[in-house]
DNA sequence: ACGATAGGCAAGCAACGACTTGCCTATCAA
DNA sequence: TTGATAGGCAAGTCGTTGCTTGCCTATCGT
């Protein structure tokens, strides 16, 4: 019986964007933050000059991706990072007796 | 100073496309095979139908990625997979503290 | 209640990516 | 040498995607 990577499917297609692995990379350094929050950081220490929505439909990707968890509070929604998916996606390919994949 | 990502792209790209990951499947089961016969596997094994110019556009992107290497003997050319790109793509986004992520 | 802030929805556009088609080159076997 | 096999190159089609623009809802402070 055949292994079926059916999941996997939104996890690489969420991460093949540079602007969604900039976004991870900032939750990974400070979770539970909010749109804005990603916005201006995003401008401000990687130069990137996007439109609030733009943001805002990385975030959906990423969280239809299982990458990101949300929670809404008041007003605001507060993003954090999960890992959980990227745990599977890359030894898919690892052979145990190959040499230097220490993972 | 910042990490600079900037190798990663082209793997995250390749990486993106489900007949890309079939192919990289193929080459962890069996090395050295030539197109046609990665051809023959990917409708046999996986269902894809895909013209042999389509699988060949595929295993340049993923050569240029760094996942395959190519080597020519006479007038075939045989693949191998080369999972090192894959070695630090993942691992950029793993907290040291958070459970669950043996890799 | 009112304005300001945080976010969502939907249509439109421009660029990219996957795939096909047609034709060409190179190597091997007879 | 001729035909068959293995592969490469280039243009064209078509769906997808990243981004913008405009407008709307919801919550908070005063």
């Amino acid at each position: 019986m055949p292994i079926v990577w059916g999941m996997a499917e939104d996890v690489f297609k969420a991460l093949a964007d540079p602007t969604r692995r900039h976004i991870l990379d900032e939750l990974t350094e400070r979770d539970g933050q909010t749109l804005f929050e990603i916005c201006a950081r995003l401008v401000t220490k990687h130069g990137l000059a996007l439109s609030r929505q733009a943001i805002s439909q990385h975030l959906a990707v990423l969280e239809s991706a299982g990458l990101v968890h949300s929670r809404r509070q008041g007003r605001y929604k507060f993003h954090d990072l999960n890992t959980e998916p990227l745990e599977c996606i890359v030894t898919r390919w690892l052979r145990p007796d190959a040499p230097g994949e220490h993972l």
